[in-house]
DNA sequence: CAATAATTTTTTGAGAGTCAAAGTATAAGC
DNA sequence: GCTTATACTTTGACTCTCAAAAAATTATTG
């Protein structure tokens, strides 16, 4: 096998299963009643001010009625706080809760230890070589946009 | 910003928006009735023999059940064609139509421009270097699984 | 060889995630 | 103050998913 196929078949591969591989290594018995979404939607909060609504779903890329029905789940799951702003309010301001800081940490253990693994055993000079190819890749992707 | 940050970036970004952006690659104009869901089942089936429900539905790790309801979908927009075997009567063959195997070639095109993306400009060396960084990244992931 | 068990697929019921469009509440502009 | 714009929620519909029940066929076995 030359080295197209081993970068194609590590690419198909690794697209079509990280998702699921991420999941089962994020949603631990720890944080066993949230979904993948709702950890996406936890990091897209953030540790820092509170967001709005309409911020966060364009961070994500989904409609704002589809966040409104996931700020709800993790409403009632104690993730999540909603609070009107005072300035203007018609805005809904979300943040994480003290519950929901915990799961970030926790997704942000798992990508820093990702990280790691990927750069392990890499020197310097290798890991411009990695940030070149996945710069192409990134490039490649945004072409098609 | 230093490498570390680079890679964590360009991985995490990558890996959330793979998904958006391979779809709106793949289901252009001519392939506008069909999802990228659908896209995978079309390359799950493949253009060799026919291949039963079971075999489809665990290569793609769903449900026989889930797979029928796509079939459906896919066998009435023309994209795929079922048979019972001869052999066994309880067995249904799919196999992909002409406009399947079209489908199936756009995908398979697709993959093959981005790796061909992802090697532009790198030696053989570089992409060896490359090979072991994505290698690691399996691993990372497997060591989870 | 007839009854029972196993296999393959489909159907059904339920839940999550998504969008578009309609509805509600508040703010901004004229 | 009316009208328009903005921010959000609700509603209805669709896809994807699974588990479990149902249907059809094949294999076993007593």
């Amino acid at each position: 096998m030359d080295s197209y196929d081993t970068i194609s078949d590590l690419l198909v591969n690794l697209f079509n299963e990280i998702m699921d591989i991420e999941e089962k290594a994020i949603i631990t018995e720890e944080f066993q009643d949230i979904t993948n979404n709702d950890m996406h939607i936890i990091a897209a909060i953030g540790i820092g001010l509170p967001l709005s609504m309409t911020t966060v779903a364009n961070s994500l890329s989904v409609t704002v009625g589809t966040l409104t029905i996931a700020i709800n789940n993790l409403v009632k799951k104690g993730y999540v706080a909603r609070a009107r702003s005072q300035a203007d309010r018609r805005v809904v301001l979300i943040s994480l809760t003290e519950k929901g800081r915990s799961a970030y940490s926790h997704h942000e253990d798992f990508h820093r230890k990702m990280v790691e693994g990927v750069l392990k055993e890499l020197s310097d000079e290798q890991i411009q070589v990695l940030v070149k190819a996945m710069t192409n890749l990134k490039e490649f992707f945004y072409s098609y946009k």
